[in-house]
DNA sequence: GCCGAACCGTAACGTTCGTTACGGCAATAG
DNA sequence: CTATTGCCGTAACGAACGTTACGGTTCGGC
């Protein structure tokens, strides 16, 4: 009774797991296309297997992304209570790591997969890389964003407006640049540079100048 | 010796022109890959003519989006004599035409394509984007924030910096949702909204708060 | 009226790739 | 030992597609 089957909505078995790595090395590659014989090959299995496993080449894709988005984590942030000081942190650590996240070559190939495949309507990998990208860092920012306007650090009427301005100012040109190939390089001390950046600006944007505690 | 031939570096002519608006159509499409086959039929012209004009397949891609982007223009600003109402007012202009630009089916389509082979290595599409999209919107705005700059409007030492600051402001996550499928609406209302918010952080950012002509 | 050039429509070729089918091997249960 | 199961390796099928070739048509020039 331990046929793995289908990974619909269990999690992969260690060998599947093996199958699904070599599938993201096969997208990482550049110049190649990921097809089924290429990942057989790379994975030391048979198409049989493949198909046996994910139904065919969009179950193969989607499982690939979704398994690789999971686990692709910004580092869940405990708001806790909060000084100006400590906020700026938590920001400056969430925007290095999201940055270190995009700029690295296994997100710019899923994004651009699942762009890509985006414009034949047939695949859902736009929305599994939005739902744990985009929508999953919303979620892990907001209640630190709250906290810091709990504060009074903060202010800001909707968190999601004040999130997706953070997420500008992280971003920038950076995300589109490297998704078209721009040769841009981002080193570790480039993305804390963006990183501090990003935070001043947003403090400056949504931050309370005079923290008067008249209220109360 | 009227012959079109390829297009490389010239105009292409009023028949080609209807060939690359066809191609175009036929990116636009959902859920259908653009053939030679699909564009020849489209077009009401033979692949032969196809191949002679465009050489290969890449060749009238490149062409199509070569010849599209050039033509994208965000409407060209004239600095002339600022005060804080009219930068306001070219900011604003500047970031809702970039919006409905890059929120049209001509633009989503055209990136996914250009980063959806940006991934394969072979084609340069990614580089036409980029210089027809982003770095010339730069070489748009930048004569603008200097004016402003200069007006004592505007503080910053990088016009490059303060500009990708703007479009991160412009942008935030509208564009990578667009291009993964996400079902967001910009309304004629939205973008203005969204132009004005982003030209009011940019102000706040980068704006002179005491004009104190103290310099001489 | 004839010629050649340009072009349309379509057939044909070769390749790639998704998908299926088949034979063999290792392990495990009875 | 034997049967069954799960999997590997490979061959084969069929469709799609890029590319090339060919016959027929239109049109400008002599």
């Amino acid at each position: 009774m331990s046929q793995p089957e289908a990974p619909t909505e269990q999690q992969p078995s260690p060998r599947q797991i093996e199958v699904l790595e070599a599938t993201l090395r096969q997208m990482l590659v550049e110049g190649q296309a990921v097809t089924m014989n290429s990942v057989a090959r790379a994975a030391s299995c048979s198409k049989e297997t493949l198909y046996k496993w994910f139904g065919d080449r969009e179950g193969l894709l989607t499982a690939t992304v979704k398994w690789k988005a999971s686990r692709v984590h910004v580092g869940a942030i405990e708001p806790g209570r909060l000084d100006r000081a400590a906020l700026v942190a938590r920001l400056e650590e969430f925007a290095s790591n999201w940055l270190a996240v995009i700029s690295s070559e296994t997100s710019i190939a899923l994004n651009r997969i699942a762009m890509g495949e985006a414009g034949t309507g047939k695949h859902s990998l736009g929305a599994i890389v939005l739902e744990n990208g985009r929508f999953a860092l919303g979620a892990r920012l907001k209640p630190v964003l709250e906290a810091g306007r709990a504060a009074r650090l903060l202010e800001f009427q909707d968190s999601e407006e004040a999130f997706r301005t953070f997420f500008g100012l992280m971003a920038r040109d950076v995300q589109i640049r490297l998704l078209l190939g721009d040769a841009l390089v981002l080193s570790s001390a480039t993305i804390h540079q963006e990183a501090a950046r990003a935070a001043t600006q947003f403090l400056a944007l949504y931050g309370v100048e005079n923290p008067t505690g008249s209220a109360g």
